[in-house]
RNA sequence: CGGGAACUGGCCUAAUGGUAAGGCGUCUGGUUUGGGACCAGAAGAUUGGCGGUUCGAGUCCGCCGUUCCCGACCA
């Protein structure tokens, strides 16, 4: 892509009002435009980090045997009226068509996925079955936080998992946690599994994935010496250890993906069954799996940024490489120069690198500013300087100092593919 | 939902109750090119909305809206 073509304009200041240090970057780096409290469109750079996150999970997902499939968000009144969800899930935004027929803009859906799997499911032959989704949620927090943290209109992916059995399902919910540890380490984050309080959604026994972030609004409490981690929603007035005696230590957290052993929560009231190997019909047992995309957006920048800009992990930037020409006075060289960066930057694009090419006739300054602020982990700088000595100029985004790198040897590189960051 | 704060061109700010100012950005032209450069010119605002007090309201009062923060809440 070239800067030149998209006439997005990153922003000097910080929006007045914002305080979420990720979220402040995210605006002035043009990632995201704030509609209202908690509801937020995706620019182009956005959106591309976006599809990175919920590429990788799309990747973990489907490495399990999960298939993707994308439900309505519009969900008729009578669906949550089974469950009685429809008077006390308080978050849930109402709609009405003109005719006055109802529906509820899906927060959540176990209420669409539970009549969905009846379609698939009627023998234990046709278990387990794992369906998962990206999709947009709707939930009216009563007080939308942090920016992107907490939204009324955000990205979910959403997995359900149809068992024979609570102890199938054990073993998956299980397996799960090894995806999510996996999921998280591959965007870049660390995370404390916690148990969660489940809340008014399941039945049964459910852990959190928290990212220690200092803008979290979670505290978790953990022990330094062993695993042990608890959010101090469900651990009331523990000081240490209850497994190993240490003393606790309070981390600020951010939730980024839970996770819930349904049980029959959901398969009983749409009656959801299937005839066992015994012949007996039995309750489904399910599962639910959520990681918040749009969240991790957050939390992701919230991680990796410094005072100028992001520093993205190289699986989730928008781009591996910010291509920047400084043009000199002299015309016939600055025409080199260009000549140069325009060769490059097909080069790149022929080895299916990701460029973004800043070819706009501005100041180097305003160039280096934006590249910081975007985060590309690689900037590479075409100037008469390095030009001379027939090179190009390299630096990591979180490194101080640059290297030159014979333009020849750059490209050689490229094509073989050996360069991995 | 309880408490607090704020709302002035696209963004950030200024204006003892006296008729909206500046910076950034944008547009034109020139100049410049290693960290948001410089010069000249231009466009862009019924100061969130409605009502009130006043000779006169961005400024004071009331109601409403929106946003932010603390809390409650929260797959």
């Amino acid at each position: 892509m070239k800067l030149s073509e998209l006439h997005l304009k990153t922003l000097r200041e910080a929006p007045k009002d914002e305080v979420s240090q990720s979220t402040i970057l995210l605006l002035r780096a043009r990632f995201i435009e704030k509609l209202g409290a908690g509801v937020y469109n995706y620019l182009p750079f956005g959106l591309r980090t976006l599809n990175k996150i919920s590429n990788i999970i799309r990747e973990e997902m489907e490495k399990i045997g999960a298939f993707e499939v994308l439900m309505a968000s519009l969900h008729p009144r009578q669906k949550w009226e089974i469950t009685q969800r429809w008077g006390s899930f308080d978050a849930l935004f109402k709609v009405q068509s003109r005719s006055e027929q109802e529906f509820a803009l899906g927060p959540t859906h176990e209420e669409i996925i539970t009549p969905l799997a009846a379609n698939f499911i009627s023998s234990y032959k046709d278990l387990p079955l794992y369906l998962f989704q990206i999709q947009t949620k709707f939930r009216d927090e009563p007080r939308p936080k942090s920016g992107i943290l907490r939204g009324r209109e955000f990205l979910m992916k959403d997995l359900y998992s149809f068992h024979a059995s609570a102890e199938d399902l054990a073993v998956f919910y299980e397996k799960m946690k090894k995806v999510y540890v996996r999921i998280f380490k591959r965007l870049g984050l660390r995370v404390l599994i916690t148990e969660g309080s489940g809340g008014t959604f399941s039945a049964g026994y459910s852990h959190e994935f928290q990212t220690p972030v200092t803008s979290g609004e979670d505290t978790v409490l953990v022990c330094p010496q062993c695993s042990f981690a608890r959010n101090q929603e469900v651990a009331v007035k523990i000081v240490n250890c209850p497994r190993c005696g240490a003393p606790l230590e309070e981390i600020k957290c951010a939730e980024v993906g839970n996770i819930f052993q349904l049980g029959h929560k959901y398969s009983q009231p749409f009656d959801l069954v299937f005839i066992d190997k015994d012949g007996e019909k039995k309750w489904v047992e399910m599962g639910c799996y959520g990681i918040g995309v749009s969240r991790l957006l957050g939390v992701i920048g919230e991680v990796y940024h410094d005072e100028f800009g992001f520093t993205w992990p190289l699986a989730v930037a928008p781009f591996k490489y910010q291509l920047i020409t400084l043009t000199s006075g002299n015309p016939s060289i600055n025409k080199k120069i260009k000549k140069t960066a325009e060769d490059l930057y097909r080069a790149l694009l022929k080895n299916n690198e990701e460029v973004l090419y800043d070819d706009r006739d501005i100041s180097a300054g305003e160039k280096f500013k934006d590249a910081d602020l975007i985060g590309a982990p690689w900037r590479l700088v075409v100037s008469e300087k390095a030009l001379n000595q027939g090179a190009l100029e390299l630096k990591k985004r979180n490194k101080k100092t640059s290297q030159l790198i014979k333009l020849k040897k750059f490209v050689k590189i490229l094509s073989s593919k050996k360069d991995n960051g």
